[in-house]
RNA sequence: GCCCGAGUAGCUCAGGGGUAGAGCAUUCCCGUGGUAAGGGAAAGGCCGGGGGUUCAAUUCCCCCCUCGGGCUCCA
């Protein structure tokens, strides 16, 4: 089936499904009910509706309606063998809708735009009613049949055209009329529709293999971090093992990095609200911010580094022979984020960044923008995360509409955009122009991957600065002895610590390479007399720098190899009579059923290798 | 923050207006075993917190907290 018919299938359901609920509630508001990537949805305003079997009471709509609407629309379907598009003037189509301020507005806007507007029947083909009937008659329910305000795509025949089985009700939701949140918020019911219901059956069944790896789950079983009522919300505490991961993912970026001259530097985790006031986050978000007060002064908690490190750089006179400076920290940061945007590790309020600032004199900007894409490139290709159907990038610009949301002047921000845009290139990434989506102080690069459920999770980013250097009027001395302002570039290869462990615990579904993976290596004693030769090697190794661990002969080896391979331990060593006589491991990797049988001596080496 | 839903043992879950249930995990005992769960016993609970209805609430109602799916936001 062609995606251009799904969508028309998709769209003619939300007819139905809207035509289904004025079955039930015969007041409710139809809003708009578009097709989506998974089905279709529709948005309803079911404020001043009454049940119609229901004497009246104040209704609110739950995902126990959504069975006997789904029902309804099945039944209709059958009826439903045809769509008809009806022309009717503005003024016509405002008759029509008089009592509906949602489709007034709608109205409006086609007004606006000056095109045509169009109604459609959708129903049984002997009852399609003349314009004049229906402008008449002024409703939207015609019989079984049903009429909206559409621009059209929609099948032919929805009766022979649509299988009853192929789609669904899913869920209910909140959603502010036109995606503002100052509006009033309407009930938003999504369907799930495909070309089949064996295609159905299979997106679900994906779905539910796709909430095995959510990194929630996956982060419990593996005793990677909790979290904690006494603590708050949003603030994971990470165990041993999720702290061997964060540690694994850092070194691996320092690693990759260190041919490029960073320098590590340590700030406060606190600061005067004048480093806001000075920098411009504090009018933007000064809500957000954690408030501390001491006992003279008021402080905040960070929420970002940027203006910390300015401070370092401002400390001393800079010459354009010390430029490029590249610093870097990881650190926490913390924000008050809204209570419902928290989510497990993709969204928390305490977030720790491998945060990196460049302060780089216009010329070295293109240069360093090209290093720091390739340090991500290298980054990502070793996590197998590199892949074209992995990630996207996203060039954030401005919007146009609202020039007063940010810093700096045009000029500025034309070359900004302009350089990212020359250097990804260069790198031949392939971009999407996004408007709206920069920061404050400029236009940035960010790299947005996705979660288990195909959620977006922006992680890498690359944002360019002309604002900060000048409010905090930082300088350096160019070659004629003359002060310039340098360029500043944001930079985080991970983005934040948490966000991308969730996102690296779904992708990998908990079985992490051996470099990342919190225990990599764990002996087995058959017996206790093995426990010895075991516990030395387990020393040697660990002092060497790597993560294993001794599990003792308390239980069968069998289930202690179960529970390894539900730890998913990338590696073990059995360790018995044949190894302690003859002076050797022999290792076994996980995957692959892999041996490897090495002098006791060698084993550093061989995993080595591995790392 | 807003809309809808959910919170029962460390974990996964059953139950239901009248003394709280299972499996796994934990602890102890037995077992000393060569590649995906050895056997036995014990312990474990303000049924998320607070208020209300009731002779009686873990169960019904209200508020709060936490979590999930969306919306909005994301330096």
């Amino acid at each position: 089936m062609s995606e251009d018919k799904l969508q028309h299938i998709r769209h003619s359901l939300a007819h139905l499904l809207a035509r289904s609920v004025l079955e039930y509630y015969p007041d409710a508001k139809l809003t708009l009910g578009p097709a989506v990537d998974t089905g279709f949805y529709y948005d309803i305003d079911f404020a001043s509706s009454a049940k119609a079997s229901g004497g009246g009471e104040e209704s609110s709509f739950s995902d126990n309606d959504l069975k006997k609407i789904q029902k309804t629309m099945r039944k209709l379907l059958g009826s439903w063998n045809t769509f008809a598009r009806v022309e009717v003037s503005v003024s016509e189509a405002r008759k029509f809708f008089a009592d509906n301020p949602y489709k007034l507005e709608l109205i409006d806007g086609i007004e606006a735009a000056g095109e045509s507007v169009s109604l459609y029947y959708s129903g049984p083909e002997d009852s399609i009613p003349t314009k004049d009937e229906l402008l008449e008659a002024g409703s939207v329910v015609v019989g079984k049949g049903f009429v909206d305000l559409c621009r059209g795509g929609h099948v032919d025949n929805p009766a022979a055209d649509i299988d009853a089985k192929s789609f669904e009700l899913d869920s209910v939701a909140g959603a502010y009329w036109r995606g503002d949140e100052k509006n009033k918020m309407l009930t938003r019911i999504y369907g799930l529709a495909f070309s089949s219901s064996e295609e159905l059956q299979e997106f679900k069944a994906q779905r539910e293999e796709a909430k095995k790896r959510d990194h929630r789950k996956l982060g419990k079983e593996l005793g990677l971090f909790t979290f904690s009522d006494l603590v708050g919300s949003g603030l994971p505490l990470f165990t041993p093992k999720g702290t061997a991961m964060r540690d694994a993912i850092t070194k691996k970026i320092s690693d990759i990095q260190s041919q490029f001259d960073y320098q590590r530097v340590t700030i406060p985790h606190i600061t005067k609200p004048a480093l806001y006031e000075k920098s411009g986050h504090w009018e933007k978000f000064r809500e957000e911010l954690f408030h501390v007060k001491g006992m003279e002064s008021e402080f905040v908690m960070k929420p970002m580094n940027c203006p910390h490190h300015t401070q370092i750089y401002a400390a001393e006179m800079r010459s354009y022979r010390d430029l490029p400076l590249r610093f870097v920290e990881n650190t926490m940061v913390y924000r008050d984020e809204q209570s419902g945007e928290l989510s497990g590790l993709a969204r928390v309020r305490s977030i720790t960044q491998d945060d990196g600032h460049i302060f780089c004199t216009p010329e070295q900007m293109y240069g360093e923008i090209d290093q720091i894409i390739t340090v991500i490139k290298e980054f990502y290709s070793a996590l197998d995360m590199w892949q074209e159907d992995r990630f996207w990038v996203s060039l954030s610009v401005r919007d146009p509409e609202t020039p007063g949301e940010y810093l700096g002047d045009n000029e500025r921000w034309n070359e900004a955009e302009a350089a990212l845009k020359k250097v990804a290139e260069e790198q031949n990434l392939s971009m999407k122009v996004v408007a709206g989506e920069a920061a404050f102080y400029g236009p940035k690069i960010d790299f947005m991957f996705y979660d288990a459920l195909d959620r977006e999770r922006q992680l890498a980013t690359i944002q360019l600065d002309f604002v900060m250097p000048e409010r905090f009027e930082l300088k350096y001395t160019d070659e004629n002895g003359d002060r310039q302002t340098p360029v500043m570039i944001h930079r985080a290869i991970a983005g934040s610590l948490e966000r991308f462990m969730s996102v690296i615990i779904e992708h990998f579904a908990g079985d992490f390479p051996f470099w990342l993976a919190p225990v990599q290596l764990v002996f087995l004693p058959v017996s206790s007399d093995h426990e010895e030769y075991a516990r030395d090697l387990a020393r040697e190794l660990k002092s060497a720098g790597y993560r294993v661990d001794v599990i003792a002969a308390d239980d069968s080896l069998g289930k202690r190899i179960r529970n390894l391979h539900t730890q998913k331990v990338p590696a073990f060593a059995v360790i018995g009579d044949n190894e302690v006589n003859s002076n050797t491991v022999e290792i076994e990797k996980r995957s692959g059923d892999e041996k490897i049988k090495v002098a006791r001596d060698e084993v550093a080496d061989q995993l080595a290798d591995w790392s």
